[in-house]
DNA sequence: CAACCGTTATCGCACATGTTATACTCTCCC
DNA sequence: GGGAGAGTATAACATGTGCGATAACGGTTG
């Protein structure tokens, strides 16, 4: 009902968009469907563990900063 | 509550054994959790699109066949 | 025998995803 | 203006998944 408080979807979006992908090609590229990275975008839902391999693959794949920086934490 | 008829279950499980892994160990390598594994094997669930991806991911990486034959389909 | 230990099987619940459908916003073109 | 099409937003329903727990099974070790 209520949107998720995490940024996941501002930052899908903006990699997204630096790749000039539609939605569409973005899921196909990702293996996901097209109504799940646009619920990432609008804060629905929060992409699922392999969903974030797939994005950080891309990432990687683009020489572009993975999204989880869940090694170096906080600080 | 009953099981897929499907036999990705069964082949899921060849390959897991062909590769010497405990289904915990497929499960990491593959990015799902083990409860996962245990229901592809067990017929409760078949993969996702995102968790075939992987599955053939890991077919390639050890030269084995894919386990989708989507593309040759029918011929 | 009983007591472990690694592995597997199953369950329940919350949440993510696939599929399909509808509607809205643009832009382009007549 | 009005239609057509691409891209997007949103919804409902069925199914897959993560997580945690529990139980069962087969070794092996005392």
């Amino acid at each position: 009902m209520t949107k998720t408080k995490d940024d996941f979807g501002v930052r899908v979006k903006e990699l997204r968009e630096q790749l000039h992908l539609t939605q569409e090609a973005m899921a196909e590229s990702l293996g996901v469907s097209f109504a799940t990275v646009n619920r990432w975008e609008n804060g629905w839902t929060v992409p699922s563990k392999l969903a974030l391999r797939q994005i950080d693959l891309l990432c990687k794949e683009n020489h572009l900063e993975p999204m989880t920086d869940t090694k170096r934490s906080v600080k």
